[in-house]
DNA sequence: CGGGGTCTTGATCTCAATCAACCAATGTGG
DNA sequence: CCACATTGGTTGATTGAGATCAAGACCCCG
């Protein structure tokens, strides 16, 4: 359903158009580092800024999101990504596409209404936040369809993705999987949530 | 030292150059509803966009930022903005600034750095959240100075913003007021705050 | 005057943070 | 191959910061 990008993802791979794989959990880019721009084809990107004590959460990227356009402006990255599910990316910048302005707007409209989803997931009860987070995800991976599966990323990136703890996430998850209200599959390394979405 | 903005700003009058002067308070645009872009010259805009639950707080622009942007692709706001200090706004988006890429490239590298900041105001203790909220204000209306005057938003705003309470933000003020570190000047109706910029 | 909005302050309670222990899976080195 | 360390997740007990509920002060405006 995905196409050419569903098969399994090893880590930052090139295949053949340029495009990388890249595994959950690993790094994509540092901030500071040079590169270019890159637009994310699938998964769940996360993205970080140096704060006054460590990186801090900067925002989310789903897929068809573009993410390190600042290179094009200053040369460097100002944000490091992380993949919280395999992610496939594809270079993005193009003389050509990059040049089109209809193209940057919608990059910059997609990316404001991606601010206030972001700002969204902490607000309201743990319960509420987990359930946004995942229906975001889902969001950015379904293709159309109706129930995705959503790979669950780790505690710790939950948790700071909601302004929350771990134990607080541990809990919730549990509660909600006992509730019924969350199908959660796969071992303890890599599991997977079913999400409907809307 | 704002140059000609500095003026006292009455409600959406239109002057001279087809800039608009809007008070504290005041809406801007709501969501929905059609228009244009326009630049932020002055002040704090906060956006909101609907949420299930009537509106929710979905990012800030400071001066230099561009609001709006997505008129140009969709026709219509899908934000609403009201302006949080005294606000100056210009129309932007005459069809020569548009057509460049590089003004566009500068716009979404801005919003992108606005997210990070927008989310942090929702991270740590109350007397760090708000004082990161004054510091960002203060930036936006800094010109080159170290010491801002910062016009104080309503309690409801400083609470919406930074996810507590307007009790907890009163209290927090208080008593970083008394302790010194925060300098409350103006009648009840119309604060300001002392910000030293970075 | 009365009424609505904003801000302040106090008393109480609740829920998530914190501290701590433990488990399972994985990796490492001799 | 076994002893050991590490990492990610889970669970329990306790605590405290901020939410909540409530009341009053103040100001502006009709």
């Amino acid at each position: 359903m995905n196409g050419k990008y569903d098969m399994v993802v090893a880590n930052n791979i090139e295949a053949g158009d340029g495009w990388h794989a890249i595994e959950r959990g690993k790094d994509i880019y540092a901030a500071g580092q040079g590169g270019g721009a890159w637009r994310v084809m699938l998964g769940v990107v996360r993205l970080d800024r140096a704060g006054e004590d460590g990186p801090e959460f900067g925002g989310l990227a789903l897929a068809g999101d573009v993410i390190g356009a600042e290179t094009l402006l200053l040369g460097s990255y100002t944000f490091s990504a992380r993949a919280l599910t395999p992610v496939v990316i594809e270079p993005w910048g193009a003389a050509a596409e990059r040049a089109s302005s209809e193209v940057l707007l919608q990059a910059l409209t997609t990316t404001e209404g991606r601010v206030a989803d972001t700002l969204a997931l902490r607000n309201g009860s743990p319960d509420r936040r987990i359930n946004r987070l995942l229906a975001l995800m889902g969001r950015g991976l379904a293709h159309g369809r109706k129930l995705v599966r959503v790979a669950l990323p780790q505690l710790r990136d939950i948790a700071e993705m909601t302004g929350l703890t771990v134990e607080t996430v541990s809990r919730t998850i549990s509660r909600l999987k006992e509730a019924g209200e969350l199908d959660v599959r796969g071992n303890s390394r890599e599991r997977q949530v079913w999400v409907t979405v809307k």
